[in-house]
Formats: structure tokens, sequence, C-alpha cells
DNA sequence: CGGTTTTGACCAGCGC
DNA sequence: GCGCTGGTCAAAACCG
């Protein structure tokens, strides 16, 4: 008995300190927990003040941007009256070539149906009366370039898009590139060209490695055609897009002879509607080429490395000045840019990594199966393939894949990119606006920045980067990026969906 | 059934 | 004028 009561308070004072030992292990978890969850907590805390400097930040930009436009306003007031009569008469004897880069507005009614300036003018002051409506519906930055002789240049806030707007001696074709607007009283331009115009139509040729048969911008486009070009025994795709049936876009599709992994898609003509989110990075790189283009178009021929994108210009049919020789995407007297992004530069990272970040990421499941040749599919941000395929998820997108399209990119936030390209390069810009943000620059110097930028040096990024309206810009990018955009890029892609 | 792709025919520009 | 070439059209085939 008393062995086994022994035994018993034995075996209790085990048990007893067994359950001491449990006890301070849960104490001890408990206060792992708690010290975590504080840890948590003071992360939370920072994370919020973090965001509402952010906000502060934010609202003061918007605020110096709503002060800057309603100055802009004034002073656009007062030079409308001095030049009113001066460009009336001008208009008549001159061309005008609209720039709009990238992404237009989301409102309802496409540019298309624009019929003249004056409707456009009064739609300016409308919108100039609610600034908010700016940074609700996106970006707008924009300025019209509109003589050469005169000088003038003017910024348009208002109109929910970027344009340059140039009358050029030298003949610039109305109808620019992929993505870039005409002005012109809107009505389909070509028709009001000259003939010599008409065959001289800018064009922007993207080349890029990819082993799909077309390359993804985004847009969405029909094939028309397909034939055998001289000199290449690989096959030439024409393509429509069909964002919009009235769209004049229209693109070539073709793989270079000596190196069959690198695809060439020539884009002519001026998107008439709003263009989806994901097809701004192309769109923008696209006008940033041809905006160098008519930066350049008094010189012959010039070529330059904008942010690690070699962009080659000729004024005549082009062979891409440093790249490809033989089996143009171009050949019959089009001034045509020449987008390179075959060539290894670290620094064309950024570029790619921008074109993914700024891809529809939902794109290639929306309309996969009804456009096989238009769908993104950038979503794979963390093992980055440059996936310019086409066919939408299909088999074929994926058997393509591995070869040429792994470009790896580095894994920076967007805004770094549109900084980086912000400062670095003017005339690039991720947004697909204009060259320039700053209202005041000057269009002689303006007409020079593509050529500068290889030699920014630091102090002129550093007085850009402070620049008000540079960091309004930035601001109104940013709310963009984080609210607008998304509801942008929806809203385009309902419309798409929705026509024909 | 609606939209896309294919493919031969057609047309226009250009050089000889 | 003729031939070559690039670009477009349109009917048929194809696809989901």
């Amino acid at each position: 008995m008393e062995k086994e009561e022994f035994l018993r308070s034995g075996h209790g004072r085990e048990e007893r300190i067994d359950e001491m030992r449990n006890l301070d292990s849960h104490q001890e978890h408990d206060h792992i927990i708690r010290s975590k969850l504080d840890s948590i907590k003071v992360e939370m805390e920072e994370a919020k003040e973090e965001n509402r400097r952010l906000k502060t930040s934010l609202s003061r930009t918007k605020k110096e941007f709503e002060i800057l436009q309603t100055q802009y306003n004034q002073l656009m007031a007062q030079h409308e009256g001095h030049h009113q009569h001066k460009e009336e008469d001008e208009d008549k004897e001159k061309e005008l070539v609209l720039l709009s880069l990238g992404r237009r507005s989301n409102s309802p009614v496409p540019s298309g149906s624009m019929t003249n300036r004056e409707e456009k003018k009064k739609d300016l002051m409308e919108e100039t009366d609610d600034g908010k409506k700016i940074n609700e519906q996106g970006l707008s930055m924009g300025f019209e370039y509109k003589d050469l002789s005169s000088e003038k240049l003017e910024f348009d806030h208002n109109q929910e898009k970027t344009s340059l707007e140039v009358s050029n001696s030298n003949k610039i074709p109305s109808e620019n590139s992929f993505g870039f607007k005409n002005d012109g009283d809107d009505h389909e331009d070509e028709d009001e060209l000259l003939p010599q115009n008409i065959a001289k139509k800018t064009r922007v040729s993207v080349r890029a490695r990819c082993e799909t048969p077309t390359m993804n911008d985004g847009c969405q486009w029909r094939k028309y055609g397909q034939k055998i070009a001289k000199g290449n025994p690989c096959p030439r795709a024409y393509y429509r897009c069909t964002i919009a049936p009235s769209c004049p876009v229209r693109k070539q599709v073709q793989r270079c002879s000596e190196d069959m992994s690198i695809l060439i898609s020539t884009y002519e003509g001026t998107h008439s509607h709003p263009l989806p989110m994901s097809a701004t990075a192309m769109a923008s790189a696209t006008s940033a080429a041809a905006s160098m283009l008519l930066s350049g178009a008094s010189s012959s021929s010039s070529s330059a490395d904008l942010h690690g994108i070699n962009f080659s210009l000729s004024s005549n049919s082009i062979t891409p000045k440093t790249f490809l020789q033989t089996s143009p995407p171009s050949s019959s007297g089009h001034p045509t840019v020449t987008l390179d992004l075959t060539t290894s530069s670290s620094s064309q990272q950024p570029f790619i990594s921008m074109l993914n970040k700024f891809s529809a990421p939902h794109s290639n499941v929306s309309r996969a199966t009804s456009y096989p040749s238009t769908n993104l599919n950038f979503s794979n941000n963390t093992n980055t393939l440059m996936n310019w395929g086409g066919s939408g998820g299909s088999n074929r997108s994926e058997q393509y894949r591995a070869p040429y399209g792994n470009i790896s990119t580095h894994q920076q936030s967007p805004y770094q990119h549109m900084i980086q390209t912000r400062t670095a390069g003017l005339s690039f810009d991720p947004f697909g606006r204009s060259s320039s943000s700053s209202p005041h620059l000057d269009p002689v110097n303006f007409k020079n920045i593509t050529h500068q930028v290889q030699s920014l040096p630091a102090e002129t990024i550093k007085a850009i980067t402070t620049d008000p309206n540079f960091q309004s810009a930035l601001a109104t990018a940013l709310s963009s990026i984080i609210g607008g955009d998304l509801k942008i890029d929806n809203m385009t892609r309902n419309e798409a969906e929705k026509s024909p």
C-alpha cells in the first residue's frame, strides 16, 4: 500500500512537473506570439505612417498641379486671343501632325468623332472648370507644338491625351505611328493628305526576340493578308487593329531573315480609340521612337540609345541604321523609326520590366480564345518571361516560349522605371504621354531633347526631378497607377469586349 | 453563328 | 508599256 501511494505520489509529482513545463512552454509561446504581434503592430503603424506621408505628399503635388494648371489656363486664355487669327490662317497652309502618345481618354467619345478645333477647345474649357476630372480620369499631360516658325507651344492639361502637333515644312505625314493621333480635324486625315505624304506615312518598327508568330503588344489585331516579301523567305503578315472597327492602325509582322528569332513588327497609323493599358507600354515606346523621328526630322538621319532601347532613324526608307541591314520591314519610302529590343543592354531591362508591369494582368484570361494573337501573358512577374507571344496562353504560346523569351528583369518598382525613364530620356514615357511635361519648355529645346538625352548632366536630371511640374506629373501618374488606371483599363477592356 | 485566318486575285506605285 | 513588288480585298475555310 505504502509503495503504491509512494508510486502514485511520485507519479503525481511527475505529472505536476509536466504541467509546470507545459505551463512554461505555453507562457513562452504566448510571449513569443505577443512579441510577434507587437512587432507586427509596430510595422503596421509604420506602414500607416508611411501611407499617411505618401497621401499628404500626393495631395500636395496634386495641389501644385492644380495651381499650375490654372496658371496655364490663364496664360492660354491670354495667348488664344493673340494668336487666334494667325492660327486659322496658318492651319490652312500647313499640315499638322498631332501625336497622341499612348493612352487616351476614357471618354466615351472616340477622338475620331471630334470633328473640329472648336469642339476640342470647347471641351478643353469645360474640363478646365473641373480640375479634379483630370486626376480622376487618369493622366493628362499634353502639349501641342504648333508651328516651327512661330515657335508656339501649347500645353494641354485638359484633353485626355498627349499631343504633339507639328507644323512642318518637311511634310511629315499626318498619320504618324502606333499610338499617335492625328489632329486633324480628325476625320481620317489620309483623305486630306497629299499623295506624297500618303506615300510617306511614318512607321515605327519594333524588333524583338520572339518565337511566337506575333509579338504581343496588348492590342487586338486581325490578320488580313500575308505575302512573301522579296529577299525574305519568311512571309510578311498584315494585321489590322480590331479594338475599334474604324481604327486605321495596321501592323506588319515579319521575321528577320538573318535571325529567325527576331520578329519585326511595323506599326502604321493612328488608333482612333482609347488604348487598353496593356497596349500603352508598347504604344509609348513606339511613340517615343516616333517623337524622335519628328524631333530629328530636319536631319537626314539620327540614332540614339534611349535608356537602353536603340532607336535608329533614317529619313528615307529604312535600313535600320545600327542593326538589320537586309530585308527591312518597310521598303516603300516610309520614314520609319526602328525600336530595337533585341540588344542585350542591361539598361534595357527596365523597359521590358515596364512592359510587364503595365501589361494587363488579366489579359491572358480575358480574351484568350477570341483574340489569340493579342493577349498578353506578362502576368508572371516573379519569373518574368518576355512572352510577346500571341496565342493567348494557347499551347502554341507555351511551346514557343522558352528559348528566346527568357529575358529576365529586375524586380523593380514601376515607379522607379518611370522615374528613370522620365529623367534619363524625356521622350520615353511608360504612360504614353508626351516627351516633356513642362509647359514652359522652349519648343526649340524640346526639338533637341532627344538628341541630348544621351548626355544629360546630373544637374539637369536633378533639376528635372525637383521641378514641380515633374513632381506633379509623377503624382498624377502614381495616383492613376494606384487607382485610375485600373478603372481605365477595365473600362477600355469592357469597351473592347463590347465592340464587335 | 460570329469572328478569325488563309489564300488567290486584284490594284497601285515604281523602275526600266 | 511592262513587269515586279508591296499592299489590300474578299471568299472560303476554320475555330470556339
